[in-house]
DNA sequence: TAGTTGTATAAATAAAAATCTATACATTTA
DNA sequence: TAAATGTATAGATTTTTATTTATACAACTA
């Protein structure tokens, strides 16, 4: 930690440096327009702190001493040190304005708070403009070139897209803790077939993987209702009308809730969240400091 | 030159390396023994002069910004530049006292004070002895080991000694400008030889050149004095005594005097001044360093 | 040797930086 | 919701740093 005693002023450092390129404490004085003694002065007691003479004074000429060369090469590294500063910080001030939009599937809000949260700590001027909807809206957008960004299980068919995987996203089963198959374990899939489900609409992602799922495992599910949130989901699976499938991301929220995840087998549906975004779209300086921060800290490891 | 304007002073920075450190306003002022406000204040008027949030206060948590790890980086690097400095000083105090002994040749005597007095004004604690002679009397107290350094215009023989080549020594015949030499060109050798002289004594530098010049060049001069001082000898031979033989260094002392030199064949008479020191005397600190400057800054280029 | 130039010291003052107390506000925890 | 914890603001005060004027001194320069 620095230490300011003993350590002199920075106006100091600043008339002391003067001196050396001038050689004259009156020269010092005209150049920062203050008197003759106020310069002798402070570098004097500047000498005093630092308990070694830094120049002597022989006549009218100024003289360094090696110590005071000294002083004045850290005085000149100090310098640098707070030019580039203020360079970096110029840069900074680049990212105090600006919007970055982003665009997520419902089904990742859950996570998207856990990723928006430290960065807009770090460049707290920022405005974040955030939109959650489903997949098929998501699309849509990323089509017409909306966002910055969009965070997708898996990117479309149709538009030139950079991606970067982010976050794995895993769809579970759930039911009320009562229901008969809390507990059980390796549940069959054909078994599943003939309890009720409580599923996302069409054009959803979660909805997009379950259909995929069951086509390749040649099941069908009952549907005994489609919700658009998966809040309500939720609710509807804890009140017991039936059971829920969704990202594991959804639950665990804290809450202690009445919600079991069921043993079945070939679950989890594993899949991944993507962040994406058009690759022709010019990226903002926001947008691209926001892509060096997902990429250094969210880019899954394989 | 360094910038007072928008600089942060020495105190701010230290108590945003402690909020770096710990992450909060009320463990900085623990810290440092000052109250919670002060740091509150001194750290917004610190974000404020920078123009930049350097940190962010949610709830009772602090996040340090981007621009603030950048801030924090330079802070460390001026701690490091402060520290390396103080090192550096406490080097110097070592040299802040200390005798150095040098025994100088008296004809040399006119060129030590070019070489001694930077070096006096880098050290100006240091205290010099100086100890001018006549070559014979160096030579005893180069044996028995009495100086740090001897200056000198040829290594004695029986002494393990290091030596630097220096300076050139020239040794010229002047006369009284109205002197019939005067003006003449190309004087030989052997015309000298009916003009009296006026030279350094027995055991002199000067006196073992001259005299080993005449003797590998044959001639004898006529010998009207014996002077142990450089400076008599001018002044005799200004009032036209004689000749006399001397190191150019003691001429052009400023004085528009009454001394001319001759162009005399075989002359100058050079030679070389070196520094020495006996190879089994330890170097105190400061003979060290007054080593080092010679070799950096006099040390002759072939 | 007188005048000029450059630096040092003293004493007073000004400006600035840093601090405190008291209080209010906000968030988290019990 | 009350208590505890952490931060912000206001206003007054203290401390430190910086500066000034006036004067003295010292060393060059003409």
């Amino acid at each position: 930690m620095l230490n300011t005693k003993n350590t002199p002023s920075i106006r100091q450092l600043q008339l002391f440096s003067t001196l050396v390129e001038h050689q004259s404490i009156s020269k010092v004085a005209e150049l920062l327009h203050i008197s003759q003694p106020s310069v002798s002065i402070q570098l004097k007691k500047m000498a005093e702190q630092l308990e070694t003479e830094l120049y002597t004074i022989s006549g009218r000429k100024v003289f360094i001493t090696e110590a005071g060369q000294a002083v004045y090469r850290a005085i000149q590294s100090i310098d640098t040190t707070f030019s580039n500063l203020q360079i970096e910080l110029n840069a900074f001030k680049g990212l105090q304005a600006g919007t970055l939009k982003i665009a997520v599937d419902s089904t990742a809000q859950y996570l998207i708070s856990k990723v928006l949260s430290p960065f807009c700590h770090r460049y707290p001027k920022i405005d974040v403009q955030l939109t959650i909807n489903n997949r098929q809206t998501m699309v849509k957008r990323l089509k017409s070139n909306e966002d910055d960004f969009y965070i997708l299980s898996n990117s479309p068919a149709g538009v030139d897209v950079i991606q970067m995987p982010f976050i794995t996203n895993s769809l579970v089963v759930v039911a009320n803790k009562k229901h008969e198959l809390t507990r059980q374990p390796h549940i069959s899939l054909n078994r599943l077939q003939h309890y009720p489900f409580i599923l996302r609409e069409q054009g959803s992602g979660t909805r997009q993987h379950i259909e995929r799922f069951c086509k390749s495992h040649n099941i069908k599910l009952i549907e005994r209702m489609t919700i658009q949130s998966n809040e309500a989901i939720k609710q509807f699976v804890a009140e017991n009308i039936g059971l829920g499938i969704l990202s594991h991301h959804t639950l665990n929220q804290g809450e202690s809730s009445d919600l079991v995840v069921l043993d079945v087998d070939n679950f989890p549906i594993n899949s991944q969240w993507y962040i994406m975004r058009r690759t022709e779209r010019k990226l903002t300086l926001l947008a691209s400091t926001f892509d060096d921060y997902m990429q250094n800290e969210w880019q899954l490891k394989s």
